[in-house]
Parts: structure tokens; sequence; C-alpha cells
DNA sequence: TATACTTCCTAACGCTCGTTAGCAAAAAAA
DNA sequence: TTTTTTTGCTAACGAGCGTTAGGAAGTATA
């Protein structure tokens, strides 16, 4: 059964159909021989394009690494900005990639444990650099008073707990499109943050 | 390299050791040769004590699902209670079964998806029940003027969210308390949802 | 035309998987 | 003591795994 193939590269084919047998039924639990008759091929056939199963889920996870550094970098790129406002335009950046691409997100969020080293520590490190630079941006916003919270980490581990949810239940069909989406959790994480009625 | 052994029954033994590598390594990718290993066993032996290693996985799940349920029965028992405190009463008891076994939490949120058919279904009701027990809580509140949100459905999601989390980053030799963690984590969500400057 | 590249095939490699059968020793119960 | 239960072993089963070698078409390039 194969699925429609639009006139895309092989290769990027396989990325793209293992990434949603990856996601739906894990990445040890997938088989080359399964994603194979996914695609209308062989097993075999699939080596003339990439080089191991895992070479797939590694490109997946960095791939996806570097499309969240760069929404965040985008996001907080005038300092000038209040803090909240920042924080927001990340919270949209980020919710922007996690519905862009589910499939790949989900694989981002719990795959990632499926690679051998280096690759997992490597991996890892990017993941706490990400969570490092919300937590910074929350602490700022609290030294500044435009934030208030209990405790910074506790803010940034619930406020990226609560959007990386997000693959678990997100369609691209459903009534609210991304930006809705990330408007609405930013506003309800937001309220939760930002030191009550006073004007921003 | 067997661990250290409890006198606990060597069926409870296997539970709790595969439950601790389901989480590390995923279901899948977690032989009975490596679980028997671990338990200073040969794999054949483990069918001692065991049906099979999908049955193992079935107990886990099912057994936590149990445990939120009464938590959240428990939390909610005297329905005249205000809502804010029967909803922060049913995030700690959440909390308290997430923290009491991590592993076995942790398992229960992201490997229910290898248990075969009709077990998958069931589990998936299961937790569709009680996720709308938390929707409905929320929704209960809306209308009473006690919470107030966007929309009950993402206030729920991202509430879940936020909490489930936890086993990702918690542990049982951390600074914290669960109890702590629990009233910390009810806080902030709720400082969120309650509606601003009102007494309670 | 000849040459190279892309794409896919068949067949097989060594290995690991979950599980079972049959047996044996130790521990508990009678 | 005898009997039963618990616990564990060895050896093997059929199956599936990721991957490779070697070849053969089709397509683009020269």
């Amino acid at each position: 059964m194969p699925t429609v193939a639009p006139q895309r590269s092989r290769k990027a084919q396989i990325d793209r159909t293992a990434t949603a047998m990856f996601r739906a039924r894990g990445f040890a639990a997938t088989s080359m021989r399964e994603l194979a008759t996914e695609l209308g091929l062989e097993a075999g056939s699939l080596y003339s394009h990439i080089k191991s199963k895992e070479e797939i889920l590694h490109r997946v996870c960095f791939g996806l690494a570097e499309d969240f550094f760069a929404g965040f970098a985008a996001a907080t790129a005038q300092g000038s900005a209040p803090i909240a406002t920042q924080l927001r335009q990340a919270i949209e950046a980020h919710v922007r990639v996690l519905t862009r691409d589910s499939a790949a997100s989900a694989v981002f969020l719990h795959e990632w444990r499926h690679l051998s080293e280096p690759a997992r520590t490597e991996f890892l490190a990017l993941r706490d650099r990400y969570e490092v630079a919300f937590r910074a941006l929350i602490q700022r916003g609290m030294a500044q008073g435009e934030l208030h919270a209990p405790d910074a980490v506790f803010a940034a581990l619930t406020l990226l707990a609560s959007l990386n949810w997000l693959p678990a239940w997100y369609r691209p069909d459903g009534k609210l499109t991304p930006d809705e989406i990330a408007h609405r959790l930013a506003e309800q994480l937001l309220s939760g943050l930002r030191r009550t009625e006073e004007p921003v």
C-alpha cells in the first residue's frame, strides 16, 4: 500500500514516511521492511538512498533542533522589546515549528533516546541549551518585574511541557489554525506568568 | 549484574525491573534477555512467573490508570467544596501518583502504544475518561465563576501536559518533596486559571 | 552513440527476538 | 516423611531484524 508520492526526492520521501511511522509505532518497533512496503519498495532498496535506519532518526532530530533554535533567535532578536513580548513570540515560534510538522516533532520529543552515542549526548546538550534559553528569558523578565513566578525553573519546565504536549493532540485539519493555537497558548500561559492587573 | 533484590515476590521484582527498563529504553527496545540479565536470570526463567512481555506492560499501564482514577475520586469527593479547592486536590493527587513511581508513570504515559488490541483501545478510553473528568471540573468552575480560561479544553490539556512532563525531570532524591512539587505546580497553574485578585 | 547516475531487485549474511519444552533443585506445605 | 510449589536451568523453535553484495533496468548526460 504505497501512499501518494509527490515529486519529492526519494530520500526526502523516505525520511517523511519513516518519520510518520516512527511517530506512530516508535523507532524500535518500525522495521525497514515495513517502511519499504509503505513506500512500495523492497527493504534492500532503501539502502540506495540512506546509510542506515538511525541516520533517518538523526536527521529528523537534529533538523528540528535547528528549527527550534532559529525560531527562538528570531523571536528574541530585538532585545529591547518587553520580555513578555519576546516570550510570547518565542512561544509562538515554538508552536509554529511543532505544528508545521507534528510527526517530526513527536519523533524529536520522544524518539531521540534511540540515538546511539555520541549523537544522543549531543542531542541532549542541544535540548538543554534550548531549555536554558527559555529559563533565562523568564528570569530576565522576573528581574525586570515584568513576569512573576514562584520559580523560574518550574515556570520554564511547565511552559515547555504545555507546548510540547501539542503534537499529541494537534490535527492539521482541526478548527484552529496554528497561529490561533499559538496565540491561545501564549495567552493562557502568560496570564499565569504576567504580574496581575498591571498594564504591560 | 543483578541489582539488589529485596524480599519481594519474584513477579513483582520482574515488573519493577522491567518498568525501569521500559522507561529507559522503551518497550520495544527492551529484550527479555536483557531483563533477565538485570535480574540475574536466564531469559527462559522469566516465563515461570509471567505469561508474556506484554503482560508486564499491561499490568503497569492499567494499574496506574486505577491509581489516577482513585486519586481524582478522592480529591473531588466532597462536591460541595470550592471547585478551585477540588482542582488543587486533584492536581496534588495526580502529582502524588506520578512521583510515587515515576518509572511506571513514564511507561504509562509513553509506552501504552505497544499494547496490542483490544487493550490499546481500552487504555485510550480510560485515558480519555480521565481527561474529560478534569475538563468537566474546570468547566464547572468556569460556570460558577470560580475559574476563568479562554477555553476549557485548552486549559485541561495544558494543565495535564504540565503535570505529565514531571516524570521526565523528577528525581526522588531532589531538593523538593513530592508534596512541595505538587503545591508549587498547583499554585502556578491555578494562578493562571483563577480569576485575578479575587479572594477565593 | 557511449557513459554515468539513479533506482530497484533478489538473495542472503549473521544475529537477535519472544517464547516453549523438559528437566532439576530447593523450599514450603502436608 | 512425602508431596507440592516455587524457582531456575539448558536447548532450541520459528521468525524477524538491519544490512550488504551484486546485478539489472531506466534515465539523464556527454
